[in-house]
DNA sequence: TTTTGGCACTCTCGCATTGAGATTGCTAAA
DNA sequence: TTTAGCAATCTCAATGCGAGAGTGCCAAAA
């Protein structure tokens, strides 16, 4: 980025002022940095280097006689090279550790709790979304009939996540039948992930003497039978933080972000699109692909469930306590993973 | 309520001036009802059936010099006795019907598009609540081992609903302890509805050779098997629309139901807390028993899939065009019901 | 060369004032 | 019983003003 050759000085009054900042959401002037920081130097001294920060596009006025706030390009610096990491409160700990592991009931259930902690603790949005199954290995489908014309498709994939489809019929079928499909598929198809089997079912199943009208409902490369994901596998809490937060005061900005939450599709894709390997992802602001994002800042994480994963996370504002929120993400999304992975 | 001895032109005054207020959100004077709604009548003479109206808490003045807003009781009589009821609109009625039967996928699915176009027509808060199970009947219940320790259970009932449930144990069950356990439920409680089972399950079952640590989980009243419902049950969608409203242009009311919205057990309660018979329900502003909900209407609706029931309906500010919104959700309950108990 | 004190300048924000406009309640006339 | 007229009340938008905060720059100090 270009951003390295910062002086001291000047890497000392941008981290400063940013703190002070995320605080107060008060542009920060000259004379907070130099005796609230105690910096050693004069409001006069501090205003040239605020000079040289804002000719390189980290900072910004708001109008003439205000201080500073930082701009998006500022954010990052901080984010890069300036953050000192925040140990979690014990509080924290505890409070994401209690709902992470104790919560019984599927991982839908431990998702939506993980969501509303994330949420609470850190006065945001919190943000969770289910596994892909996409890289999910098969390792067992069940077929039950439930009632004349419905069949209940059970997928379950290593590691011991399941999940299931109602599937609707045009007339009844007979059990035989139903049996012949199950074991047909289980042997064809059980070790392969369900991203390749979306893709190659077709062919698979080409040579079978299965009923071709049951068939048909299998090998539709759309069916939601293979289909990565359900809508139903975002879960958001905490909207109400975001109505609190000053720069949401504008009703168009909250309407836009409020917007993008109910999109549910598109901000799946969208959190997702941000090919995160193991560690923190943070966008910020403009960085952010989204329209309707362009206010906002994601801390995101994948966590793992046997071998398939997902994303958490929290939206909020751009002027976020990023340390904390990293450090909250983090610890949220390797307790995730254990509760998940293990027992 | 003792409010049917209104004469004949307080009606007609309290009626225009409710329609009007519902449309512009300004205080109505005197001079708009005479001139606008043709009543042949003087300002003045308005102004004289506007204090009765004021003196029987119908209508209120937000201050001295403006006109005259409906109280809660205002739109309460409005509701019972001067509702004309609004035929819908044949686009409207499309719409929702493509949504209702045209989509696939399971009930969840349907009913989180219900709630969706509920919300987008309505230009309000669309609400839809799944089916209580408690009262639904069991036809089958199958219990399927997914993984070493955990075991699926579905749990199906008459017309066609079913649920699954992941639960967890600690060490793997034997195949044929699992197959025996699963024909005793279905021999003694199959029959049965939800409700009845949870609360006399312990008895039904006491004295089956069945392994204890099996039986433990399905004996418990609590376990999350019988339960009414899960916390998904609830779709919420258009609270962007309400974000508009100038009702809520303050933000504190709005996060009040922003939060309230977010509580999603205690908005199911309170919804259904509406013992709501076969017809539309609508409480008003301070009718309603949640605190947060008191700059708010609810409209509902029962609608039926086969022999269990579920809720929808819509929320928004008190001052709503009730007539349409009466008409739009009553034809979405009895679309879905079709759908939901048809095919 | 770097830092600092001093100072004029700019812009926001809160507050009070003002005047226009809307609507009422009351009274007296129709 | 209805209406016209009118004084009274209150909101709302616009205006002006002063205090306060912060800047940028320059010349002096370190």
């Amino acid at each position: 980025m270009g951003f390295e050759n910062l002086t001291d000085r000047e890497k000392r009054v941008l981290q400063n002022l940013i703190v002070h900042y995320v605080q107060t959401a008060d542009p920060v002037g000259s004379r907070v940095i130099a005796n609230k920081y105690r910096m050693g130097l004069s409001p006069a001294t501090i205003r040239n280097t605020m000079q040289d920060l804002e000719e390189l596009g980290l900072i910004a006025q708001p109008h003439t006689s205000a201080g500073r706030i930082p701009t998006d390009i500022g954010y990052r610096v901080f984010v890069d090279t300036l953050l000192k990491s925040e140990p979690l409160t014990e509080g924290d700990r505890a409070q994401i550790g209690a709902v992470v592991s104790g919560s019984k009931g599927g991982i839908d259930s431990i998702l939506g709790q993980a969501s509303k902690v994330l949420g609470e603790i850190t006065s945001q949005l919190g943000i969770s979304i289910a596994p892909r199954f996409d890289e999910g290995v098969l390792t067992r489908l069940d077929l039950i009939p439930v009632s004349e014309g419905k069949i209940l498709v059970i997928v379950a994939v290593k590691s011991g996540l399941a999940r299931s489809i109602l599937m609707e019929f045009d007339s009844g079928v007979p059990i035989d039948e139903l049996r012949q499909m199950e074991s047909v598929l289980n042997d064809r198809l059980s070790g392969l992930t369900l991203g390749r089997i979306r893709k190659t079912i077709s062919e698979r199943l080409a040579d079978t003497a299965l009923s071709p009208r049951l068939l048909k409902l299998f090998v539709d490369g759309e069916s939601e039978i293979w289909q990565d994901r359900n809508q139903s596998s975002l879960h958001a809490t905490g909207a109400n933080n975001l109505i609190q937060q000053p720069e949401f005061a504008d009703r168009e900005k909250l309407s836009n972000v409020m917007k993008a939450l109910e999109e549910k599709k598109e901000l799946i894709e969208f959190i997702n699109s941000k090919s995160i390997g193991e560690g923190i992802v943070i966008t910020i602001g403009s960085e952010n692909k989204m329209d309707q994002m362009q206010n906002c800042s994601v801390v995101a994480s994948k966590y793992r469930a046997g071998n398939v994963s997902g994303t958490i996370g929290i939206i909020g504002p751009t002027r976020m306590p990023y340390s904390r929120l990293i450090s909250i993400v983090e610890y949220t999304a390797k307790s995730l993973t254990k509760a998940l992975s293990g027992s």
